[in-house]
This record gives C-alpha cells, structure tokens and sequence, in this order.
DNA sequence: CAGTAG
DNA sequence: AGGCCTTACTG
DNA sequence: GCCT
C-alpha cells in the first residue's frame, strides 16, 4: 500500500538522489553523486560492482584534470557514453531491455551521476583485490551488532542517542561550523595549496565526498593529476589521498605496481580538510593523517568480510589508523547541549582513538515511559479546533500543519473547483515531478534539495526524529511562494526552527552546507544506502550485514542469509528500485480490473497511493478493491481467487505476503506487465464498505498529510485509522487501548471524515507535502 | 518483541 | 521535558 | 530537530 509511510521509501529515495546529484551539480558545474550506486546492481544479483570506485581509472589517462573545465559538449559526450557503463559488471540478461524501458526514470534519476566525471576513456576494472580493505574498515554508520542489545529497543518511543556523539558518529555537529563562521573564511581565502600536484585513491570523483575534496583542492591551487608518474611531464605528486575506505593494500593494488614517488606524502583524505582548516599546508599528524603499511597482523586478518563476523571491538580497533579518527572537532558554537563529545580533541594533537563515541550509535536506547497525554489533548484540541475555524477563513498560507489546512487552503476552496484544481495541479506536477521547472516555480528549491540530503543523511542514521523534523520542514519550506534567505525569516515559518534556520541561511548564502560534507563522508554511507533498497531491509538488518563484513550486493547473496523478501528485494532491486510511469501503473490496474471484473461485476478497483495524488511516477502500485456488499470473508476469499488468477496469467510474479492469515485482506507482492517488463510492487487491499472512506484517505497519504491529520483526530479525542474514524476509545493511565469505541464515519465517502474533523477538503493532489 | 513496511 | 501516526505482518 |  503505499504511499505515505515511505519515509525514506525506496519511491522517495531515488528522487533524493536525484536531488543529490543536482545539488552538487549546481555546485561548480555539474557535480555528480553516485552515493554507492556504482551502481545499476545487476538485476539477478549478480556481481555488482564491487570493490568501490578504487579500480576505477586508475590512470588511464594523462594529462591534469580539471573538474571545472567541463564543457557543456564534454559532459554530453559522457553521457552518451555513459549508457553502456552499467554494463560493464557482468550484467546479464534482463538488464539491458529493462533498462531500456525504465531507462525514463532511471536516467533522470541516478543517471548522470557517475558519467560527469568519468574519464573520458574507457577504464578498466581489475578484479577485485582479495584482500578487501573495507572489511577493515570500522564503520561509523554501523558497528558491531552486537553492541545493540535487545529488549528495551522500543522503537517508537525510544530516546535518541542525541545526547552523544552525532548519531552516527558520522559528525559532530560541533565541528560543523555556522553560516557566519563559512562566510568568514570564505573571504579570506588564500591558494594554501598553490604549487602542489596530488593524485587520489580512487583518483576519480565517483563520490560525492571525494569529489568536492578534490574540488576543494583544485580551488585552493592544487593540480590534480591524472597518474602517479607523469612522465615528460614535469608534475610530481606531492601528494597522495587516500579515501578513508581503502587500506594500504588496497592502495597498492589499485596502482597496479606503479611506485609511489619518493617525494610523495601519503596521507588520508581527511588531511586536505585539516589543511584548510589552518589556513596552510601543516604538517600532518601521524596518528591522524599518514597512512602507512600496516604492520600488525590484524590488518591482514579480516580479509574476508563474509565470514568474519566481525563482531565487536577487537576487529574495529584492528582498522588502519587512517581508517578511523574522529572528526575534528570546532566547538564553536555555544549552545550546543548534545555535543557533549569527551574531549575536545580539536584539530590540535588528539589522536584518533576513542571509539566508543563512536559506537554510541548502536546504543540501545531507553524506552520512554508509557504516554499519557490525555489531560493535554483535550485542551489542545480545544485550541487546535479554534485554530482550525481560523484557519477555514483561511488566511496565513503556511498556517501549521497539524492543521491540515496548511498549503494553500484558499484555493479549493474558493469557487470555480474545477479550474482552480487543474491550476494547482499543475503547479504540483512542476513543483515535485518536473526537475527542470522546478527552479522557476520554487525559489527555494536549491535549498530543499540540500536539506532533503541532510534528511536522508538522517535517516541512515537511524535517528527517530529529525527525519520527521526535517520533512515537516521542507514540505513548510516548499509552501513558501518567495525564496527564503535569512535565518530570520526561516525561523518564522512554522515547522522551522532555529537549527534547520541557520541551515537555509547557510545555504543560501554558501551554496552549500558544511554539514553535508562530514555527513555523507563516512566509509559506509554507500553501503548502507545500497542495503537500504533492498525491500526487506531496513536499517538495523543493514548494520548487520555491513557488520559482518558485507559491502555488495554480491557479498549479500554468497554469504547472508536472507529472508524470502529480501532475496526477491535483491533479486528485483533494480525494479524495484525504478520509479514507474504512471502510465504502466494505470496498465497495471487495468490488468487487475479485467480480471476482478470476470469474478463479479459489482467489485471495483482504486489505484491508490501517489497515483492518486496524480503523481507523474510512482514508487509502488497500490490498488484497493472494494465490494458494496462482501463481508470481509468474502472480500477475503476474493483476494484469494483473485490472486489465483493474477499468478496463472502470469501477471502477479510474487506474493511477498507469505501465510496471509486467515481472513487476511492484503497483499504485498510484485506484478509485471509482460515478459521483458520490470517487476512492479504491487499491493493490493481488500476493504470492506464501511471503511472506504477511511482507507482512501489513509492510503492516498501522503504521510505528512496522514500524520497529521491523524494527529488531529486524536487531538480531538478521536481515532483515525484506515478502517474509519472512531470515537469513544478508552484508554486505560498507559493509554492502552480499553475500548476501541465506535465508528463516527462509515462508508465509502472520503469527505465526511474531513468534514467530521473540521478539516476542510483537499483533493489528493493537494495533500502533497513531499 | 523487534524490525519492516505501509 | 517529552511528544512526534497507526496498524499489520514476519521471524 | 520542532513544538508546546
């Protein structure tokens, strides 16, 4: 079903990426991000790229690189080439006809990433070395599972972990300095790294990180250069980074017997930022910044991630020394209550130990005591309601979104229903679908792009509640009709606080956001992102794997167990992992409409989720049937029949929804149209007729819509779910439910629920927020 | 009961 | 200081 | 991270 509680749903995750890549783009030229995706995961699961970028060009070509020189003809030129490049790991079969089809959505999604920067020649890929440097690598974003312990992980409830380090000991916010503190060094920029050449490990920007270091550097006056030993050139590399995620051995297959210059400095990526920080090239800190040949056994030891559980500390303190430091910190701000890091380590000397910090993720959190917000809810329903009837006048356009009747109330509302709908729809369909207009319609695009980032940053974080923060945020930011510049003027919108405030006036000002760059610069961010994809994954099953040791989508398959979701997650990750047109959504439910149509002719059929919201693609494909009549039994035995029928023609390819229960009404599975086509998520729901009404507006979401509407009705006392709209629940002083009460609104009219709410009517297209 | 998805 | 949507299914 |  859909649509809304996707959080991060695979539906909304390529658009981040898809905002990525612009982000990054709008940067200097066209930056790319390829967050992990080496991407297109072959479709049966083949190999996928493994080894990270490392092999990746390895001076291929010669000459210095320019990251800003790219013409708009060369970028095209790549692009072009770019079409085969998924290819080149093994992709099999399907791959290629599957990308050709869902090519629309792909392209405009991930697609340009990788090319930008590719070499302009072919590159070649060594086998991956054996010895896996990331096996080594101790991940911040994960840690040993075993470090979560079970029972209180109560997930709803449970208290972040904010009180330490930064989630996912991915950054401290400490060291994230403020807008004013950018702007400051920004004007006084000097060329600290003038008359230096460097070369980088991976030398490519297939990251996003990676590549705004080496932008960094080309801006500060360093050469990039394209190989090692440039002969008849006269460049030396003085200096070679090596990305965090790579060890030395890693490092000396990636340069294929090439020797590293005798005047070169190996240091890691994180020693240009060090740099920087000064003001000049400083001398860099062994423990933080050389990176040498391991000398203890243990960095040999974890070659083989799969079957090295990896458990705990012992394997994570065996991490090369370049692998693992803390962020330097910059205790800049003031008040900064979570930032409680031990020792202000500062750039000074502090050697990169202490790893429980790090660790500090996977702390168990405490569970919050049972809520009771009774007493509190009636008044505050009794202010939300006043608000409302204010609201109804409708007057401030970003009024509050518990409200629901936040956006733009005036427009539905105001006569001419017909002319005014098709207006707003398509300033939605610009807004959120087309990548192109979308700067002209929103002036705040740009900076929604970056926070959507931070929000996803946040997400893989696994961090409970600024995700929901972040979101409520930009959907209050996207109902802004002026381009919002100042902190100030942030800070007014309801749903921005101080923080994300000074994060737009970051933005707008810098073009960019500091905190971005320690966010996504963390060893196992792509990982973890590829991990995420996969249906039947979520966060904590990532951490495990990674844990164990897991980087690919290969490594996934020869040695994790999966679950039967998972392996069809895997198996269709790329399917599933493509938005659908709404074209073939509509094919889809005609499909499944024939067919329920031979069964009875008084069943009919909704599509649901975005579709409905009149979205350009989707994510899944939600379909509800209903029956005038059928008691839920017999809805029950329809699913049963129907989905007969849907799998002997060959259409429905999966029923993820193993041992529906008796009398079960849904199904998750996956659908395709004809032989060739991508499998599709398909779900399907049978409702009963008294809960028509809820379930429409329950599964058209979208989730913010959803929350807060639902929110809402408990505010006043009453329950929203997607079987209807109830009232008279009792609960007993922990707010378990008692009694579920009794059902306010019945049937299938969607509007009577608004109207019972005091909520006035939005069209689905207008209950966006994402 | 935790995890995942919806 | 403490809430932040609600329900269902899986293992 | 925002809000009451």
């Amino acid at each position: 079903m859909s649509p809304q509680y996707s959080m991060p749903s695979k539906e909304e995750k390529i658009q981040f990426f898809q905002s990525l890549s612009k982000v990054y783009s709008q940067d200097d030229d066209d930056e790319e991000l390829d967050l992990d995706l080496d991407l297109p995961v072959p479709t049966n699961g083949l190999s996928t790229s493994s080894e990270s970028a490392a092999s990746s060009g390895a001076g291929s070509t010669v000459g210095k690189k320019r990251l800003h020189e790219e013409s708009p003809a060369d970028l095209e030129q790549r692009k072009v080439a770019k079409v085969e490049k998924p290819k080149k790991t093994a992709g099999p079969t399907t791959s290629s006809t599957r990308t050709a089809q869902s090519g629309s959505n792909n392209d405009e999604t991930d697609s340009d990433d990788d090319v930008v920067f590719m070499k302009s020649k072919p590159v070649s890929r060594p086998a991956p070395k054996e010895t896996k440097s990331d096996s080594k690598v101790p991940s911040s974003l994960v840690s040993s599972s075993s470090t979560r312990s079970r029972g209180n992980a109560k997930r709803p409830d449970a208290p972040e972990r904010r009180s330490t380090m930064p989630a996912t000991g991915l950054v401290d916010t400490t060291n994230i300095p403020r807008a004013t503190e950018i702007r400051h060094n920004k004007k006084r920029e000097r060329m600290i790294f003038d008359g230096i050449s460097f070369y980088y490990i991976p030398n490519d920007t297939k990251n996003p990180v990676r590549r705004k270091r080496i932008a960094r550097l080309q801006e500060l006056g360093a050469v990039w250069a394209d190989d090692l030993n440039e002969r008849g050139k006269t460049t030396i590399v003085s200096y070679i980074f090596v990305d965090k995620k790579h060890s030395w051995d890693m490092m000396i297959s990636y340069l294929k017997g090439r020797k590293i210059p005798d005047a070169a400095i190996v240091v890691n990526e994180e020693y240009s930022g060090h740099c920087i920080e000064f003001g000049r090239i400083v001398q860099p800190i062994p423990k933080r910044f050389l990176v040498s040949k391991p000398q203890t056994e243990a960095d040999s030891l974890s070659n083989i991630p799969s079957l090295v559980p990896a458990k705990s500390n012992p394997t994570d303190h065996n991490v090369s020394p370049y692998s693992l430091k803390i962020k330097p910190k910059k205790p800049k701000q003031p008040p900064q209550p979570e930032s409680q890091i031990p020792d202000a380590d500062e750039q000074a000397e502090t050697p990169p130990d202490d790893p429980p910090p790090k660790f500090e993720i996977f702390k168990p959190v405490e569970v919050s005591k049972p809520v009771d917000t009774k007493k509190d809810a009636l008044s505050d329903m009794i202010v939300k309601s006043k608000r409302i009837a204010d609201a109804s006048m409708f007057i401030e356009p970003e009024s509050d979104e518990e409200e629901v009747s936040k956006g733009e109330p005036a427009f539905s509302k105001t006569s001419m229903p017909g002319g005014s709908k098709i207006f707003k729809f398509e300033q939605h369909f610009l807004c959120n679908k087309g990548p192109q207009k979308q700067s002209k319609d929103c002036p705040n695009a740009r900076t929604i792009e970056m926070l959507e980032k931070l929000l996803e940053y946040y997400e893989l974080t696994g961090d409970q509640w600024r995700p929901i923060a972040y979101r409520k945020a930009i959907a209050a930011l996207k109902r802004q009709k002026e381009k919002v510049c100042t902190s100030k003027e942030a800070k007014k919108i309801s749903g921005i606080g101080q923080r994300i405030a000074d994060k737009i006036e970051e933005i707008v000002e810098t073009n960019e956001l500091r905190r971005l760059d320690y966010a996504m610069d963390d060893p196992n961010y792509e990982t973890l992102s590829l991990f995420l994809k996969i249906y039947g994954c979520g966060l904590q099953q990532a951490k495990v794997w990674i844990s164990q040791g897991h980087r690919t989508i290969d490594d996934l398959l020869k040695h994790a167990k999966l679950s039967k979701h998972q392996r069809i997650g895997i198996e269709h990750l790329d399917d599933f992992d493509t938005r659908i047109p709404r074209e073939e959504v509509k094919e889809h439910g005609e499909v499944v409409r024939s067919v329920l149509r031979e069964m009875d002719s008084d069943l009919s059929m909704e599509i649901m989720g975005s579709y409905r919201r009149g979205k350009a693609d989707c994510g899944d494909i939600d379909i509800m049937v209903t029956h005038p009549t059928a008691t839920a039994n017999e809805l029950h035995k329809v699913l049963e029949d129907l989905l007969e029928r849907l799998f002997e023609s060959g259409f429905l390819k999966a029923d993820m929804t193993s041992s529906r229960r008796m009398g079960g009404m849904t199904m998750h599975g996956a659908s395709q149209l004809r032989p060739g086509m991508p499998w599709r998520r398909l779900d399907i729901l049978m409702v009963p007729n008294e809960c028509v009404g809820a379930a429409l507006l329950y599964f058209t979401g979208d989730d913010i819509f959803n929350r807060s509407i639902r929110l809402l009705a408990r505010k006043k006392g009453l329950k929203l779910n997607q079987n209807g709209l109830w009232k008279g629940r009792q609960t007993d002083a922990n707010s378990k439910v008692i009694t579920e009460g009794t059902r306010v609104v019945s049937g299938p009219d969607e509007k009577a629920i608004f109207d019972y709410l005091g909520v006035e009517w939005r069209e689905p297209h207008e209950r966006i927020y994402h």
